[in-house]
DNA sequence: GTCTATATAGGGATAGAC
DNA sequence: GTCTATCCCTATATAGAC
C-alpha cells in the first residue's frame, strides 16, 4: 500500500491545490480529504513544501518535453498550434502554479530558478519557431520585433489563466477558455503573418471572442 | 493623534505589503513596525482585510484618474505614453496587489466586482485610445484587430511586474523596469502604426531590451 | 504503514485597565 | 487612543502505540 498512498497524495494535492488554490490548502485538509491521518501523511513527505517540489517536478518534465521544437525542418503554422496546446494544457494540469506564482516561487529559490530556467528555454523556443516562420516566408518581422513578440508570447501565456480568473465570472475554467488563451497568443503574431494566414486567423479567433 | 495613527497604519502596511507581499505580512508585524500594540492597531481598523479595502479603494480612486481619456479631440501617440506610465505608476504604488491578484480578489468578492469593473473600464479606455489612432490615421487596423489588442495590452499591463519578477533575478523593480513594461505594451500595438512611427518606436525600444 | 495524541508556534481578534 | 493580557483557533510537525 506504500507506494499507493504515496501517489495519492500527490494526486488529491494537486487536485485540492488546483480547486481551492495552494495557500488555502492544508496537509490537514489533504488527510481529510483522502481519508488518513497527518500523521500518515507526514510519514510519506517531509512537509507542504515537499509536496509541492515533487509536483513541480513532473510540472517541469512535461513543460521540458511540450518545450521541444521539431528539428531538422522549418517549423510552420500547425506546429505552432499544436506546440501552444501542449504547454496551456501542462499548465492547466498544474495551474495551482501559475495562481500563486511569485508567492510560491518567492517561497522556494530552488523552485524560482528552475522556473526562471524553464521560462529561458521558452523563450529560446519561441524565438526560435518566430525565425524558422520567417525564414520559411509564413512571417515577416525583423530580429527586434521577433523578440519583443517572443517575450509578449511567453507573458500572455504565463499568466492568460490568471488574467481569465480575474477578467471572466465564472470560476472554473473549461476547454473553450484555454482554446481562446491559445487565440490570444495567436493574435501576438498575426500581424507579422502573410496576408492568407492572417485573414485565416483573425476569421477563426472570431469565433472566440469574449 | 488619532487620525495621524489611523493614517501611519495603512501606509505601514501598504509599504510593507509592497516589500514582502500581502500574505506574508501579518496585523501583528505591522503594529512591530510602527511601535504600537497589536490591540491598538485593531482598534483603528476592525481586521486585516478592512486594511486591504482601504487601500483598495485609494488604488481605485488613483487608477480612475488614470484611465480618463482625453475628451474632444483625437488622441496621439503622446497620449498613450502619458496615460501609460500614470496606469503603470499606479500599478507599481499598489504593487502588491497585483503580486497576489487572485489570491487576493478570491476571498472578497466586493474587490474582485470592483476590480472586474476597473478592468472593464481599462478596456473601454484602451479600446477608445485605438479606434482614435485610427480614425487620426496614425494607426491601421480592423476593428476585430483593435479589439484583440487591447485585451492583450490589459493582459501585459496588469501582469507585467509579476512576470519581470518572476523572469529577472534581481528582487527590487526600478523606474528603468517600469518603462521597460510600458515598452512592452507599445510594441504591441507597434505592428499597426504607420512606418514613421513604428519605426521611431521600434529604435527607442531598442534602449530597453532586457 | 498507519493511527492517536500531542507539542509548538503563530495569527487573528477582544476585554478591560489606563 | 493606547497598552497589556489573553483567548481561540489553526497549521505544522513529531512521538510513540498498534
Amino acid at each position: 500500500m506504500s507506494k499507493q498512498t504515496r501517489e495519492r497524495i500527490l494526486e488529491t494535492s494537486l487536485a485540492m491545490f488546483n480547486a481551492l488554490g495552494e495557500p488555502n490548502v492544508t496537509t490537514n485538509h489533504i488527510a481529510d480529504e483522502l481519508g488518513i491521518s497527518p500523521g500518515n501523511l507526514y510519514y510519506h513527505y517531509r512537509n507542504k513544501d515537499d509536496i509541492v517540489e515533487r509536483l513541480f517536478a513532473r510540472y517541469e518534465a512535461r513543460m521540458d518535453q511540450a518545450l521541444l521544437v521539431p528539428e531538422g525542418r522549418l517549423p510552420n503554422l500547425e506546429d505552432v498550434w499544436l506546440q501552444l496546446h501542449l504547454v496551456f494544457e501542462c499548465m492547466w494540469t498544474f495551474r495551482f502554479l501559475y495562481r500563486d506564482l511569485v508567492d510560491i516561487l518567492s517561497r522556494n529559490r530552488k523552485l524560482k530558478q528552475r522556473f526562471a530556467r524553464i521560462l529561458t528555454r521558452a523563450a529560446s523556443s519561441a524565438t526560435g519557431v518566430l525565425k524558422g516562420l520567417a525564414e520559411a516566408g509564413i512571417l515577416r518581422a525583423t530580429a527586434d520585433e521577433i523578440r519583443a513578440t517572443a517575450e509578449n508570447v511567453l507573458l500572455v501565456a504565463t499568466f492568460w489563466l490568471n488574467y481569465h480568473a480575474v477578467r471572466g465570472a465564472r470560476p472554473e475554467a473549461t476547454q473553450e477558455d484555454l482554446t481562446q488563451g491559445i487565440y490570444q497568443v495567436m493574435l501576438l503574431i498575426a500581424p507579422f503573418l502573410r496576408d492568407a494566414e492572417r485573414l485565416h486567423l483573425n476569421t477563426l479567433a472570431q469565433a472566440y471572442r469574449r
